[in-house]
DNA sequence: TAATATAGTAATAAATTATATACCAAATTC
DNA sequence: GAATTTGGTATATAATTTATTACTATATTA
């Protein structure tokens, strides 16, 4: 039991380069402006002001001008939501995906790189154990 | 070659809410002072103040008074640097390594927790893949 | 239907973070 | 040894984030 959690634990230092580079502002949006749109580019799914809010711990007082901005820079729509008519629906634009997919198209590059140092037989390893690890979390995931 | 790429890349929502949690402020802590502890706890090892600052991409003028500030609360010690005699060497007090760890006990205990959704043998499995996966990430590291 | 809870907005002050410029002392380069 | 670079500090200003309180309109509940 703890034997797999230390490897987990353990896990999360071995991607720390790249998380920080994900937490990298991308020139123009301030920090929180950033979280925003990774929490929506992780979702993969339009998210209520509410669920952002909550989620990243912002108060909703400040969600509404930090997402009129983010609107006004063209990275995310604003829409009613046909279910409960107080609330809105934030989804990102192309432009706002694609402000995400720089980023994740830089840690794919260092990856790409790094893996020259392996050789082939640990490269299908690596694959398989990512494959295996990532089939497993996702299932633990779904309560 | 991009099959492990896209395993590597879906990895990392995968550990998202986690590293969420490691984000959320401790209590008296601002963002960037938890930023610089997490750093430093992450790196296991002293830094110089030129380090954090790159690595944080946080500009050294403000350094001095985030450093100040976390060594006024107790949470890290500044020291000169013998090699040069310009610079400083900080480091993580007790304090400071204990509210990291405070953070990582919370993932742990959620991670224990979600794993009671396997089984016996999945779990197995994930200890095995997951202690591969952090061999062979390490080992690409080390140029 | 009246009372209450919820999603979001508005406005303001205080704290934190970002940006720019100038400075000192030790290190490096020539 | 003089000139230049580098690690860190000091200071002022602007932008962002946090915190507080009050408000509107729709939902929910009794």
């Amino acid at each position: 039991m703890s034997e797999i959690s230390k490897e987990y634990i353990e896990l999360i230092p071995n991607l720390f380069k790249n998380f920080q580079r994900l937490n990298q502002k991308s020139s123009c949006l301030t920090h929180l402006q950033n979280q925003i749109l990774e929490f929506l580019f992780m979702n993969q799914q339009p998210l209520t002001i509410k669920q952002i809010s909550e989620a990243l711990n912002v108060p909703k007082q400040q969600m509404t001008d930090l997402i009129k901005r983010l609107m006004d820079q063209g990275y995310i729509t604003k829409s009613q939501n046909r279910v409960d008519k107080r609330s809105f629906v934030i989804e990102l634009t192309e432009q706002g995906k694609f402000s995400q997919q720089e980023k994740w198209t830089k840690i794919y590059q260092n990856f790409i790189n790094d893996l020259t140092k392996l050789n082939h037989e640990e490269q299908l390893d690596l694959r398989y154990a990512l494959h295996k690890v990532n089939y497993l979390l996702k299932k633990m995931e779904e309560s």
